[in-house]
DNA sequence: AAGCCGGGGCT
DNA sequence: AGCCCAGGCTT
């Protein structure tokens, strides 16, 4: 009988990094304890940070406050003192008012629980889960940006690392592989993204799971994992021609690529034989998004359906049924094509 | 769901 | 110059 119908097992990819973490963590102050309070407050200086960056800082920190009580009496200020140099200041506020809200709530005493340690501020999932399950065999896996990447180069996973839903993603993914030692394992994902499945430039000779990844066997780590280009807005300027003959404007097509497809506008370049009969020129300004290529448009106004079926009974050219020739994806093309009209119709 | 926060290292 | 980093909060 094989194995039809049963899920896969790839719990021996976790237990192989286990077995890697256990000769090879790297050596860290936070590494010799299981107290919450030291665990927490590296958690949270080491997000989006480096740890040769932000190990100073810790060491420097826990010394000032070595415990919950110590950081929920001092000053704000002091604080925040503390933190200067890192980035990202709010994790200083959020610290000192998480430390106040275990006297108060907590009675002092660090909770157990992740949903409890959730509810801390500045803690989220990731530190919730890597708090619970290093210091209280939780077992949630802390899932990071370094999940995402080794993660999506063991399975050579093409989801977005960008999208909202990755981390929900990568958290299933991550429990085909979860051992039962979630804390170290947690811990091991963390040194394995940092020191062996480095975003740039991987030791994959080196890694410990280059024989079940499959990026690796494909010669396809450098594709993974994949993050969609967040384009910052671009304004983006087109040239319109207005050609007019015998009460008709020329207009066009465009290609179902790009921008607005199928949509019809007036003409972005001419041929030298309808020079003789242009109007007018008119450059518009667009805010391009390229996350979607959705289009923005600004400084134009929205012309009544009624000139716009004015237009379209007096132009000849226009011989597609624009209704049913754009693509649903686009949002309103009538309109947009509205008011490039409205342009031409001001110019003259 | 997207924008914002940040200094610092790497390519 | 652009990308990335032990993410979380706000709108």
């Amino acid at each position: 009988m094989k194995n039809i119908n049963k899920e896969p097992d790839f719990k021996h990819i976790g237990n192989k990094l286990l077995s890697w973490y256990e000769k090879n963590a790297r050596d860290l102050p936070f590494r010799q304890t299981k107290d919450p309070y030291k665990i927490w407050i590296c958690e949270i200086v080491f997000q989006q940070t480096r740890i040769s960056q932000g190990l100073g800082h810790y060491n420097n920190f826990v010394a000032r406050f070595p415990d919950v009580k110590t950081l929920a009496e001092a000053e704000e200020d002091e604080v925040i003192l503390y933190w200067k140099g890192l980035g990202y200041y709010s994790r200083a506020i959020n610290i000192h008012k998480a430390a106040q809200q275990i006297m108060t709530d907590y009675h002092g005493k660090f909770p157990h629980e992740y949903e409890e340690i959730l509810k801390l501020k500045g803690v989220g999932k990731y530190t919730a889960a890597a708090v619970s399950s290093i210091c209280f065999n939780g077992k949630m896996p802390a899932v990071d940006g370094n999940f995402y990447r080794v993660l999506s180069r063991v399975f050579a996973d093409g989801f977005d690392i960008s999208n909202s839903r990755a981390f929900n993603y990568f958290s299933e993914l991550a429990h085909l592989i979860l051992p039962d030692q979630v804390g170290d394992f947690n811990q091991a994902m963390m040194d394995l993204g940092s020191e062996i499945c480095k975003p740039k430039n991987p030791l994959c000779r080196e890694c410990p799971l280059n024989e079940d990844c499959l990026a690796f066997s494909m010669k396809k780590v450098s594709e993974f994992p994949v993050k969609a280009k967040k384009m910052k807005a671009k304004d983006l300027e087109l040239k319109y021609y207005f050609v007019h003959r015998n009460g008709q404007f020329l207009i066009q097509q465009r290609k179902d690529d790009f921008i607005w497809k199928k949509l019809f506008e007036f003409p972005p370049e001419i041929s030298d034989a309808l020079v003789p009969f242009v109007v007018g020129v008119k450059t518009v300004s667009h805010k391009l998004t390229h996350k979607n290529l959705s289009i923005e448009i600004y400084n134009v106004e929205v012309l009544s359906e009624e000139v716009w079926n004015h237009f379209i009974a007096e132009n000849s050219y226009l011989t597609t049924d624009v209704e049913s020739s754009h693509e649903k994806s686009f949002p309103k093309p009538l309109e947009t094509y509205i008011r490039n009209y409205e342009e031409a119709y001001r110019f003259l």
